[in-house]
DNA sequence: CTTGGAATGTCAACAAGGCTGACTTATTCT
DNA sequence: AGAATAAGTCAGCCTTGTTGACATTCCAAG
């Protein structure tokens, strides 16, 4: 079947080769996912709640608005995860004090603990997938995720990065 | 910041390392699914059916209980989207000649073009990501999605190639 | 100082797509 | 004959997404 290549730029690119891309994007996802909703299951919680406590974790002191921009939801859709972690004192919703209008969100102690579990969890599976595959393997994997992107969405992966002080 | 770690191999493995690769699935994700989803709005299908489609056309005359084992889902979950599919005649039904108790699925015409339709879309991104990022990218993207899926799903992932004759 | 618009929050209603549990119908295997 | 398997169905629940309408608060421009 080699002979039927020309090379290796164009049997990477084969329908087929592309197709086993997106299965394994798929079925790594789940294993991606499978961690964090284990845990989440035993709550009230789900991976909408786990999505919002990440960022806000990320970006301590982030706006309502910005985490709209960023998980790519309504506000309605948001608000409702948001509301529940608010009660239950995971997240602190502060207003802002230059623009009152604004919530500055934060987690609470309890929040930050609940985001480390789960960031903890996910986190295991990214370093051993890691170790297993190498280091230029793990280059390689950045390199396509962000070439997958959109464009905004890269701007904004991008972003939560430069904010970092 | 550089002379603070010791080498590569403990630098890739930071917190922030493995947080940056954890957002990168998640918004590479959304990538992956934007346009598939985005013709599948304007019809009255959704993500499932795509799943369903394209594993059946994947592995033509799979049974029912298969296709739950790829999926993950409950049969009660499938045999929704199913029925609608061959509702619609995208997909066909039919009784097995060894075991009459299982249905053998395939794609009508129309569920092959719609299939093909989504595929492309798909494709079309993976490749243009595939290209930029360029062949040794690849490898290392596909080591590092296999790595992370669970032992099952790699099970199922790999299987579904050697069923390929 | 008023007013337009932005940021936020909230209510209601709906849909997709997961789930559990209970049950039926065929069919096959032991 | 009876147990096990494959498939399908009904009912009800949950999470998480959507629209649309609307209230509140506040900044900033006129």
């Amino acid at each position: 079947m080699a002979e039927a290549q020309s090379g290796e730029s164009l049997l990477f690119l084969t329908d087929e080769q592309l197709r086993q891309g997106i299965e394994a994007m798929f079925f790594a996802y789940r294993g991606f996912t499978a961690d964090p909703d284990r845990i989440l299951a035993s709550m009230a919680y789900g991976r909408a709640h786990h999505r919002a406590l990440h960022f806000i974790a990320r970006s301590p002191g982030t706006t309502v608005n910005n985490l709209l921009n960023i998980l790519g939801v309504t506000k309605q859709s948001l608000n409702r995860v948001l509301r529940t972690l608010i009660e239950d004192g995971l997240v602190q919703s502060r207003q802002g004090t230059t623009d009152r209008r604004e919530r500055h969100l934060t987690l609470t102690d309890e929040g930050a603990t609940l985001e480390r579990k789960l960031s903890d969890a996910q986190r295991a599976r990214m370093r051993a997938a890691y170790r297993a595959a190498g280091p230029e393997a793990v280059t390689g994997f950045r390199q396509v995720l962000e070439a997958m992107m959109d464009p905004e969405m890269r701007r904004k992966y991008h972003a939560i990065r430069e904010s970092d002080t």
